[in-house]
Parts: structure tokens; C-alpha cells; sequence
DNA sequence: TTATATAACATACATTTGTCTGTTATCATA
DNA sequence: TATGATAACAGACAAATGTATGTTATATAA
């Protein structure tokens, strides 16, 4: 290819391969020569092997199509979407499963999942009936903080307080009540970390494939 | 490995492959194989093919790290979210970017970006201050729809209606007034399609990683 | 201009990886 | 038990891919 002022082809392979990590096609040497018309590989490589320099990329040696993103630069993780709130947060049953949704949660493990809200109880909160909240298991409450909750094995979504030494599950819609159950019938499942809305209709990834 | 009965081995590498793709780490046969502590390549080679042969996998013959999710179960793209309404769909700043969200529509195009909304004037349809709208542009407007406009170089996102040949653009809440611009006053950049509301700080994919 | 760093090229080789052919073992069903 | 289908193994070869060495061309700055 035609010589460039230093750095411009740097910058463009650069985001020819962070675009290919981010479609999960990790590209070889040779094809990063190819799309830059290149006649030597080892000019492609000399590129690559800068860029994991300059710590914008990451490589694992020997392998193929072996350069990465570094962590910070790390996507996503797809999680479950579950009509109703799991008996076990780590025994979800395959038919529950509505989907997936794409997360950027660093959720390697199985502590995330996806909620789909009923009711209007949480409605001054900004939380709509049909929403999908996304779910942390495993992880400290604070006081105010938006949980699902199941209270004699029904799923709910409410705020969290700590009143007396007593739990509080308070709506945020004037119309209902707030609940302070029995320790013994209350299991706190997780936080609500993130709230989405589709306006449009999507199909979730993996919908209906089970099987 | 040991001999299972039919199917159960299938169906266990068919999740390895699955959780690698959606990682953006596509697994070599050989992997696959070490994976399952197979003595023969080909062992891991035959449950592949079947998988394509099945449709649960797609393959790319001859090249390496070539079996890929089928299209329906495709996951998602990262796009840009940006803090204000760029001047042009086309050419948003880079210094403009706040980071990347991941989204599941086949939006290859660059016809989706997210907003974060200023301002709550659409309370009352569960959008928040903060809030994120994924915007797509270059979609038709209905009657109804929640889109993002630009009113003499001011952005903002409003319900619209056209009512007697004149647009209007209405936020949800009481408190603020029913917009009706000269239509040389107005652009409107596009449907919003999602809205997303993060309860836990996150960092952004790619955040202040321009450059 | 000259010197130095960067960019691009040419060629070769080693390893990884995909693919092929044939065989043996276990499962499922009659 | 007999039979066909599926699962797993063994060994080899060919293609894809990573890597190395050396050379030439252009950009940048003194």
C-alpha cells in the first residue's frame, strides 16, 4: 500500500480490528494485510505488534487470530431474561428463559439476570409494567436501593429500607401499600443495577431456539 | 472421554461453543477437543459438522476459528452515547462520545446512537433525568412516537403528533408546554427506540479511551 | 542535505489448525 | 442377541496462520 505519515495506518488498523473483536470476529495477520492491500504480511504484523506496544491491544502468543481488547476496553456478556423471578438464583430453568440481553457488566460469573416488571407499584420510580430490570445477586443492599424481593414466593420489585431493625419494601406509587413481612417469608434476591425500556419491538437474542 | 449417550455430548459442546462466540473468542476444533479432553480431533470435528448439519451452528469452511452463532441468535453491536444531540447524524465528534453501550439490533448501519437526556419533561412516561434513549435515525415517525428533535439548534426529546398538518411535540408532564415550531425551525433526528437507566455507577465501554 | 525513525516490501519457515481416511466402542431398538 | 446409528479414537496430510530475517522507500527533524 502507499506510505503514510506515521501513525495514520496505525490508527486505522486500529479500528478496523477493534471494530472485527467487537463483532466476535477476531481477525488473522493476513487479514488485516487484505484489508489494507498490503503486500507483506509482517507490514500488517509490525502494525499489530505496535499496537500491543502502545497497550491498545492485547495478543495471546501463537495462537490464531490471537489480538484483543484490553480489559478496559472489554464489551459485553449476554444474560437471561426470565418472565418471573427465579425459585434459585442459580437454577434457572431453560423454559423460563425469554432471552438475552446484552450487558457490560464484567458479570463472568452467573450473578446477573434479567427481570421482566408487572404492575405499576414502582411507577414514580420511573419503572414501567413490561420493563426489564437487570439483577445483581450476591451483592450488598443499601438503604434506598431499588431489590426483587420474594415475599411467600411472589417476585416483586420495591425500594429496600431498614426501619427499626425491621425491613421495609416500599412502592413508589401512592396507590399501594408498604409491605414490612416476616423475616422468615422474605428472601432479598438482588439489586436492581439497571432499568431498560424497548419502545420498539426487538427480538431478543436467542429467543423461542431452545432445544 | 467417556462414551454418553446420544445427544448429551452434542448439546454440552454446542454451549461451549455458544458461551466462546458470545465472548468473541471463537474456538479452534482442537480447543473444542481439549475442552471436552477428547483423544481425537476429529471427535470434536464430527459433533461440529453436526451442529452445522442441525443449524445450530453456521460455519466458515477452511478458515480457522470458523463455526458462528446463526444469525437469530447473532448477538449485538456497541454504539456510541453521546451527551448531546450531534449536528449531524453522521458526524458525531469523537471528543463527543462518552462511551459505548451494547445494543442487540442489527444496527450495522450507523443509523443508532444513545442519548442521555437532560431535563424531565417526559416524567410521566417513565423517562428520567439521566436517563439514556438509544435513538434511531432514518426510521419512519408515527403518531405517538417518542423521537429526538432539534428546535433551533436545541436538542430535546418530546412525544410527537401532527395535528392539522402542524407538528407538535409534547412532553409528558404537566408542568411544561406543548412545542408547535415553524417546521424550518425544526429537525426531528430520529425515533427513540429504547431507554435505558443505570442504578450502579458503570464505566461505558471505551470510556475516555479516545485517541 | 543528512540522519534517524517509521512504513512498506519480499521471502522463507515453523506452528497451528482444518480436514481426511479408517477403525473401534457404545447406545438404541427390534 | 443382532443390527444400524452414534460416539470416540488413531494417525496422517494439507492449508491457514504466526513468526523471523533482511531489504527498500518515505516521513520527520536537525
Amino acid at each position: 500500500m502507499a506510505y503514510t505519515k506515521p501513525g495514520v495506518t496505525r490508527n486505522r488498523i486500529y479500528q478496523f480490528v477493534r471494530e472485527r473483536l467487537l463483532d466476535g470476529e477476531p481477525p488473522t495477520v493476513r487479514e488485516v494485510q487484505a484489508a489494507f492491500r498490503m503486500r507483506a504480511v509482517q507490514s500488517a504484523k509490525s502494525h499489530l505488534d505496535a499496537l500491543v506496544k502502545e497497550g491498545r491491544l492485547i495478543k495471546i502468543p501463537g495462537k490464531s487470530r490471537g489480538y484483543r481488547l484490553p480489559a478496559t476496553m472489554q464489551p459485553n456478556r449476554l444474560v437471561p431474561i426470565v418472565g418471573r423471578v427465579p425459585a434459585g438464583p442459580f437454577n434457572i430453568a431453560v423454559e423460563e428463559i425469554e432471552g438475552y440481553i446484552p450487558v457490560q457488566f464484567n458479570a463472568d460469573e452467573q450473578t446477573v439476570f434479567g427481570l421482566r416488571v408487572s404492575g405499576d407499584s414502582m411507577i414514580d420510580a420511573g419503572i414501567l409494567h413490561g420493563d426489564i430490570v437487570l439483577v445483581r445477586t450476591e451483592t450488598e443492599i443499601h438503604q434506598g436501593d431499588i431489590v426483587v424481593a420474594m415475599i411467600d414466593g411472589e417476585a416483586t420489585v420495591k425500594e429496600f429500607r431498614r426501619v427499626d431493625d425491621r425491613i421495609q419494601l416500599r412502592p413508589r406509587n401512592d396507590n399501594y401499600p408498604v409491605l414490612s413481612p416476616d423475616s422468615e417469608d422474605l428472601t432479598i434476591v438482588g439489586k436492581v443495577v439497571e432499568i431498560r425500556r424497548y419502545l420498539e419491538g426487538v427480538s431478543l437474542v436467542g429467543e423461542g431456539l431452545n432445544g
